[in-house]
DNA sequence: GGTCAAACTTGACCCAGATCAAAGAAGCCA
DNA sequence: TGGCTTCTTTGATCTGGGTCAAGTTTGACC
């Protein structure tokens, strides 16, 4: 990791403050954080980390989007992480990862050194009780879409994928769902996401497009005009049973 | 949870000592968990947790094999995790868990109340610090289960499933792969876990079976003839290196 | 040892989505 | 402004694995 090292912000102004793994701790806790913590960023495109290269830091996303891709000896690829702001990349107790690490849009990582940090681990309950917490979570994320790639049609991908992507954006207000959405991912790097072809991926938005669930402005840009025909496609019973 | 709880093991004497949550403790904080722990067991295709029910408790796997199940509206279903002796069952933080846990054998369970354990978690670095390693090992082979559900021809993913099976019968030894298997679960229960259907994974077996590649006992032993082609089949480029 | 149900195998057919191919947009910079 | 490249759409065709439908094997229980 040769990435351009920036000045830190304040822990106390950090954007990502009340989700990341330093989320519980107090101002004391704050400042011990604060003497090792290195901010580094990445262009939009740059590998972050590569898989089985040693890997020294384990670090939290302060701002843009990254993804953890793993690669079949054939070249096939399937996207398994999206990484947002306030998520953790890192394996305290192992020094590699198995998969690539690679920057969507640019991005700012809070880097720690991996063997204080797990000293700090060790010390301080509330960030590794928050850690649990994050990885529980992560791990809830990557069964529901397991459930997706293993059973899900195109069209309840796609519209599960939508869905993801409206409530993401809505955690803000947490009742009014937005629904103008900016896709930062290309349509080749959502079929990544949900095991399709780019193809399919444009087929099936084509498709939502022309039934009037979707109203595009430009290709990167759209509006959710039919939430719960949305939802009723995407095929998750929780969503059902809402109706 | 209404099974019958049996008579404690100690936890000295306990099979799962040396990997489970507990395996960092010493013998104070073993003397704790002793306290508030409660075995229980279950009868093979029991249900020992319902998605959405209110869990009152964490627990460990002792002994048997549960499988982590989730269902579409219509009936559809993905496994999404395969529980094995010392493996953790339980989110602390939260008091439901969105799939269903299934025992496909008889199973015991350790089980502790998830309130005190939760402030045992913040009480006790060395219980937490194994809990992130768990979690984290979870979320690994979830990726790794990503990317065979994502990208993978049915011909690998029944590869990959019987290497899995090698490598979790050869633990204990290390180096010489145990080939000989059996298989715990049914063609359709193989089906839910790789995304396919019980017919396909009823071929596949039979067309390994006349390549030479696996021979069966009866339908659920074999031993596995020819490990390298396993491997070759399988798609991962770790073992396309191997050769 | 006969009956029944559950688990498994095998075959025939079909379709969702992959693959192959070509032709628009859109951005970029010289 | 024109010529790049990258992204996207759309069409035509092919195929892996799903679906439907018999059978066969196995084991449990009377």
């Amino acid at each position: 990791m040769n990435a351009p090292v920036l000045a830190n912000v304040k822990c106390s102004e950090c954007p990502i403050r009340h989700r990341a793994v330093c989320s519980r701790c107090d101002t004391d806790e704050l400042a011990v954080l604060e003497q090792i913590k290195m901010y580094r960023s990445f262009n939009a495109g740059d590998q972050v980390f590569w898989r089985g290269e040693p890997m020294d830091y384990v670090a939290s996303i302060v701002s843009g989007v990254a993804t953890l891709g793993k690669t079949l000896e054939d070249g096939r690829t399937q996207m398994v992480g999206l990484l947002l702001p306030s998520d953790f990349i890192g394996r305290p107790g192992r020094s590699e990862i198995e998969f690539d690490v690679t920057a969507v849009t640019d991005v700012t990582l809070c880097c720690f050194e991996r063997q204080p940090f797990e000293r700090l681990l060790l010390a301080t309950p509330r960030i590794s009780q928050r850690l649990v917490e994050i990885t529980l979570d992560e791990l809830d994320a990557a069964r529901d879409w397991m459930l997706l790639l293993g059973r899900k049609t195109a069209r309840e991908k796609i519209a599960t994928f939508i869905k993801m992507l409206v409530q993401r954006n809505s955690v803000d207000d947490g009742i009014t769902p937005a629904l103008t959405l900016a896709l930062t991912l290309t349509r080749e790097e959502i079929a990544n996401y949900l095991g399709l072809t780019l193809e399919t991926v444009s087929r099936q938005l084509s498709a939502l497009k022309s039934e009037g669930i979707l109203t595009f402005s430009d290709r990167r840009h759209f509006r959710v005009t039919d939430l719960d025909a949305l939802r009723a496609i995407s095929g998750d019973d929780r969503d059902a049973a809402a109706l």
